[in-house]
DNA sequence: CATACGTGGGT
DNA sequence: TACCCAAGTAT
């Protein structure tokens, strides 16, 4: 038997709470579905503080869907380069596409419709949902399932199914008491301003008196975890080749991991100066300096690159036919181009080692 | 249900 | 240093 709560008093208190407490975010003037929706996509797996900066400079660039819609994808991922993620751009810009031509532009506001966009799952069409439509849908994030695991005292393991159903109904039932638009953000801004994950500030949570772990002091126990698979190593190498011209030889990714982003010659494994001047004239270029120059770790969710890196010159132009995925780009043409934070060591390394 | 998918900041 | 974590989604 669970535990009785107060919902109408507890989506109360938090609603309260919120209006009085909460941040003053680029995008919380506005109902507007399409700035909430991009607002939303920006805010997966990232932190306010990094994303604010890229929603202005993309809300700038891309004020409406129609903009989005027709914008070419380079710009966009270009936009979105260093924040991460990057299907979420690929996503986002296909969407924008399926808005003008299949709804006249417009956000649906059936949540099916919403859920059905891709890069919108569950969590996001709830919150376009409720936040720009005033619709009772529950969205349900981590911050939800930390608030409610906490306030229920609630052990399931927070990726779990079960945590999911039982959150989502925990919040079901709050919805008939609030604003949804309000208490949407408010379960989330309380998640992410008072109970947070490692120090949460119970004695100034509005729903102190009804949290159960705060009763029984399991706040940092919950929600449960399971321990995180060990990320595997990759060694590779990575070439700043430059031309007689100054031109650079890049590549645009078409593997899934930083799809569609650029990046200079990757080679798998660590190689010495003999290896790279081997595979450069694999490429069918003529390599006429290699310098070695300090490599980096870069660590991504699941894998860690251990790079080396390398600055070389080149004669030659013409690569070989096999490796016309490669091309050389001048100074200016690069400064246009989406390149991942994973790569970004290389050019301040090389100007090191000059 | 597990895993792939980025990055930067906090401890 | 190493690990955790932050408004998840797709497969």
């Amino acid at each position: 038997m669970k535990k009785l709560i107060d919902t109408k008093r507890m989506a109360e208190d938090l609603s309260d709470w919120y209006l009085a407490s909460k941040r003053n975010l680029p995008w919380r003037k506005t109902r507007d579905p399409y700035q909430i929706w991009v607002s939303e996509i920006m805010a997966q797996q990232t932190r306010i503080s990094a994303l604010i900066p890229y929603y202005q400079r993309f809300m700038k660039k891309f004020p409406t869907v129609q903009d989005l819609a027709q914008a070419d994808i380079e710009n966009v991922l270009t936009l979105w380069a260093g924040l991460g993620y990057y299907s979420r751009a690929h996503n986002l810009h296909k969407a924008a596409q399926t808005l003008v031509n299949d709804y006249g532009g417009y956000f649906p506001r059936e949540l099916k419709n919403i859920r059905s966009l891709p890069g919108i799952g569950e969590y996001t069409a709830g919150a376009i949902a409720s936040i720009s439509f005033g619709q009772r849908e529950p969205a349900v994030d981590g911050n939800v399932k930390r608030v409610y695991a906490r306030l229920m005292l609630d052990d399931s393991e927070v990726a779990s199914g079960d945590m999911k159903r039982n959150a989502t109904e925990f919040v079901a039932r709050l919805m008939p008491h609030a604003q949804p638009a309000v208490l949407t953000q408010a379960l989330m801004e309380l998640g992410a301003l008072i109970c947070t994950p490692k120090s949460p500030d119970c004695n100034i949570c509005p729903l102190g008196e009804n949290c159960q772990a705060k009763v029984a002091g399991k706040q940092l126990e919950l929600p449960k975890k399971k321990v995180s698979a060990k990320k595997r190593e990759q060694k590779k190498t990575v070439l700043l080749v430059k031309n007689d011209s100054g031109d650079i030889l890049l590549k645009k990714r078409s593997e899934k991991l930083l799809h569609g982003m650029y990046q200079y010659v990757l080679l798998d494994g660590h190689l010495e100066d003999g290896g790279c001047r081997g595979e450069l004239v694999n490429m069918g270029l003529e390599p006429l300096e290699v310098n070695g120059i300090k490599g980096y770790s870069h660590v991504f969710t699941h894998l860690v690159w251990d790079m080396r890196g390398y600055r070389c010159r080149v004669k030659g132009n013409s690569l070989d036919e096999a490796r016309m995925d490669y091309r050389f780009y001048s100074e200016e043409e690069k400064d246009r181009l989406a390149i991942p934070t994973a790569f970004i060591w290389v050019e301040k390394e090389s100007k090191e080692h000059k």
